[in-house]
RNA sequence: GCGGCUGUAGUUUAGCGGUAUGACAUGAGCUUCCCAAGCUUGUAACCCGGGUUCGAAUCCCGGCAGCCGCACCA
């Protein structure tokens, strides 16, 4: 058994992960979070936004999980996310439409699905898998967003989104006007994302339905410093650069190339950043970001690295994109997080297809001189005179520069004919213009965290077995702040005088908001087991000393170690133990 | 989507043509003064559909799901 079945069983007995419409079979790419499994993914989610909504300052939104066709054209996904896919009658294999043109045309991605099937058909291509020639059916594409109809009758095309990231770009405008015209601004969303995958079949990694957490930052093009950057310029980081990896394009999403430590760099991101090995600052800062936010969550820092994508693997508009990847047992490195600086493809992009200027006015600090020429011709006399042509002498009047103006003549071509216009016709002056800024179409910086796999990574990193007393205990290490259940309440016995004082202490610990769990089944030790599993990481015991003394046990999953505490001062201890867990280790040498 | 392997309580497992065995887990009770102890007792399963047969968990066919390869992974 590998660690990922022992993880899943885990998750699945005790309420973490569920395979979704079991009762009706199940569907590959579902899951559900049980009751353990949704705290924990919401206290992951708490996390990420304390990092990044309030200590970044990026506001969250939450816009439709249906998108209309048009932001799909404009995104690239109803063509770049769909695959020609073509079937040999003879062996019924599936393959690449377009792969299987490669060479003989330049871009077949770019065909349309018939002219990809004439020119299968016309080069006598053969089957890669039985070799046969004539064999292929029609090509249909494969598209791996959800498509849905809106409205009733003729239904207008939606599609499930593929990416959260498109609700805040589309709402650009407002956003820019709310952060009152000022760059840079980021904003985040967290919520569900669809990809309709061929055969999702490594569990929570590769989901039909998923939760991503993504923020976008619209920075100024010209300036991609940080300015916190200093700060955090020291942080050591583990980079796998692009050019340390060998071999094509490296990893996909999934697997990955090198070793556990092959062609892994420890460097500090100021020195990554003066080397070129990170294009620039805004991108060093979101690595540290993420990187302290992985580690705060669970994440062993041993088992992860940053990996850059190679120039061929890059979205064409990118200008560097890292991925946060983990080690796992199963599938080797996997991607959590992507990094990615998509300069200004989006806006860009949603320009020409909206038909609305997307750029922003950015004011200088101070306005600048510009010394201009100012081109007035005597449209009264030139109009008759030019007649057709007047619109274009117009014109290349306006495009002449100072020394043009020397002689009796104004020489201009048009049309390949020198036309010579008299001199008083035109008047021109030179002007000083105050220029306040310039019209920029923001660049921006997107950290995109699949936060499945980034609970799945938790899960296996915090994941331990150790023998105690010949006995195999499964402990889940998590972090005390991402633990479901904050404490455990345990009577010692199971016996009325000790449940009663319990109670009382779980009503006390839930009116202070610290969620606990109550069990008196079994024996103690059986209790505590139970509570390691699912990663609780303190649990409080209610013993006979407690009707003597009004103290109670405190005890530590990670080192089973004791302290007792009075109950007085019981919830303000459990308090700083959850913000500090060190805070046990303290206590309890004393 | 293709090929191979596999589907028995929550988990694991026995049964290989005669209506399902055990363990762990779990509920109740007893016992128990700190790390999965013990005793009593309860709940709980043949992936779905068709076929062959007097009779199918078992044999055959189809579907679904899982795993492993191939392909795919903005």
């Amino acid at each position: 058994m590998d660690t990922y079945e022992k993880i899943i069983g885990l998750a699945k007995r005790r309420g973490f992960l569920w395979n979704s419409f079991e009762l009706y079979g199940g569907t590959a790419g579902f899951y559900d979070y049980g009751p353990l499994g949704a705290m924990l993914k919401r206290r992951i989610e708490d996390i990420w936004r304390e990092m990044y909504v309030i200590e970044e300052g990026f506001y969250e939104i939450e816009t439709p999980t249906i998108g209309i066709e048009p932001i799909f054209v404009a995104s690239g996904h109803t063509r770049g996310f769909s695959d020609p896919m073509v079937v040999c009658c003879g062996c019924d294999s599936a393959f690449r439409a377009d792969h299987l043109i490669d060479g003989i045309v330049e871009t077949p991605d770019a065909l349309p699905a018939p002219e990809i099937k004439r020119l299968i058909d016309e080069h006598g291509i053969k089957c890669p898998q039985c070799g046969k020639t004539g064999t292929f059916g029609e090509v249909s594409s494969f598209n791996l967003m959800f498509r849905t109809a809106i409205g009733p009758g003729t239904e207008r095309v939606g599609y499930l989104r593929p990416e959260t990231a498109q609700g805040m770009f589309i709402n650009f405008e407002h956003l820019f006007r709310f952060y009152r015209e000022k760059l840079p601004f980021g904003v985040t969303q967290i919520g569900k994302s669809y990809r309709n995958e061929i055969s999702p079949r490594q569990g929570v990694i590769r989901l039909r339905e998923f939760t991503q957490a993504e923020a976008e930052i619209f920075i100024n093009p010209r300036d991609k410093t940080h300015p916190k950057f200093s700060a955090v310029g020291d942080t050591i980081l583990r980079l796998y650069p692009a050019s340390q990896q060998e071999g094509g394009s490296g990893a996909g999403v999934v697997g990955g190339t090198g070793g556990a430590d092959g062609g892994i760099t420890e460097i500090a991101v100021r020195d990554a950043v003066n080397q070129g090995i990170i294009a620039h600052e805004f991108i060093a800062y979101h690595l540290v970001l993420t990187n302290l936010f992985l580690e705060r969550v669970g994440i062993d820092p041993a088992r992860l690295r940053f990996r850059q994508h190679q120039p061929d693997e890059m979205a064409h508009y990118a200008i560097d994109c890292w991925d946060a990847e983990v080690l796992t047992d199963r599938f080797g490195w996997v991607e959590l997080v992507g990094i990615a600086d998509r300069t200004d493809y989006d806006l860009t992009s949603h320009t020409t297809h909206s038909k609305h200027d997307l750029s922003v006015v950015l004011e200088y600090d101070t306005p600048e001189q510009v010394e201009r020429i100012v081109v007035t011709p005597d449209m009264g006399v030139i109009g008759p005179r030019y007649k057709e042509k007047a619109g274009k002498v117009l014109a290349a009047l306006k495009n002449l520069k100072e020394e043009d103006f020397s002689g009796d003549e104004i020489k201009v071509e048009v049309d390949c004919e020198t036309i010579a216009i008299p001199r008083d016709l035109v008047e021109y002056k030179t002007i000083i213009e105050e220029v306040r800024g310039e019209k920029i179409v923001p660049h921006v910086i997107e950290p995109s965290f699949g936060i499945d796999r980034v609970i799945y990574a938790a899960l296996e990193h915090s994941f331990a077995e150790e023998i105690v007393d010949c006995e195999t205990r499964t402990v889940l290490r998590l972090p005390a702040e991402i633990a479901p259940v904050q404490v455990a309440v345990l009577p010692l016995l199971t016996r009325d005088e000790l449940i009663e004082p319990a109670l009382k202490i779980v009503q006390m610990c839930r009116r202070s908001g610290i969620f606990v769990s109550y069990d008196d089944g079994g024996t103690i030790g059986r209790r505590y087991r139970r509570n390691d599993e699912i990663g609780t990481p303190f649990s409080v015991t209610i013993d006979y000393d407690t009707l003597d003394d009004d103290t109670v046990t405190v005890r530590n999953r990670d080192s089973m170690a004791q302290i007792r505490v009075p109950v007085t001062k019981l919830v303000e201890t459990i308090h700083e133990m959850l913000r500090d867990p060190t805070k046990f280790i303290i206590q309890s040498a004393q």
